[in-house]
DNA sequence: GTCGTGACTTACGTTAACGTCAAGCTTTCT
DNA sequence: AGAAAGCTTGACGTTAACGTAAGTCACGAC
């Protein structure tokens, strides 16, 4: 059940992902599970990296930024200066995400005010307007 | 200089778009500018939608989109009925830049409650960890 | 032994909004 | 006239993160 190695399809029911999902992210060299003869087999490992990927996604990481957070931790564990580097990727990630909603934030500002306005939005079809 | 027809030159200059934006945007009917010979000429009512097409782009509305709208005033002008559809749809893109920047900001205290925890992002990785 | 099931690999398809050549026609400068 | 400029029409390329289909393999059940 909660083995230390779990096959494809208890992945993708334990995390909701499908099994293209998981053979993608190991081409991409993102995991790299075990296998027995063909089959794969995750590890815990695995599982923490997976974990940390999906949540990455929720923040708007790429997958290719994600690989190289992880990377950097299978360069001989995670010393001082890995998880630095982690932590300043993170902080320009919330800055960019902070920035994002801003934009979103005077996006929905214009609309609505244009919405209160009666729709002006179409006044540049009105021959008579302006 | 500012005549009612403008050479796709002066359209990029005033827009600040390529002209391979504007083929674009004709290829996909956004706009359907005159013909002297095989050059475009861009008249007020291109330069109206225009104006509208990048405003829209600004609230996030897709390019088909603001087709649809468009094309609600080519159909005999703009009645009540139409302009009636044209405020549905915004209030509807209302509503979705405002889940959107609510998913962003629950993100981002996520994202900044875990820096604050000294990026436990990486537990997953110690062993030692639970 | 063969059937169904699940896993595997390979590889093309998808979406949006253009970017980037390539090659030809016209007008314009010299 | 010849060349440079600017416009035109194809048509393929790009990016991300998978979806989807096609064909193969292996294994327990019968």
């Amino acid at each position: 059940m909660d083995n230390d190695l779990m096959t494809i399809r208890e992945m993708c029911e334990a995390f909701d992902v499908t099994p293209r999902t998981l053979r993608f992210y190991e081409a991409k060299e993102l995991i790299s599970p075990l296998r027995e003869g063909q089959k794969r087999l995750y590890t815990r490992s695995d599982r923490g990296r997976l974990k940390l990927i999906l949540r990455g996604k929720r923040f708007g990481f790429a997958l290719e930024e994600m690989r190289q957070l992880l990377n950097l931790y299978d360069r001989g564990g995670a010393n001082e200066e890995q998880l630095e580097r982690t932590i300043v990727a993170a902080r320009e990630r919330l800055a960019q995400m902070e920035r994002q909603r801003d934009e979103l934030n005077e996006a929905i500002d214009e609309l609505r005010s244009q919405l209160e306005n009666g729709a002006e939005m179409l006044a540049a079809f009105r021959p008579a307007a302006e």
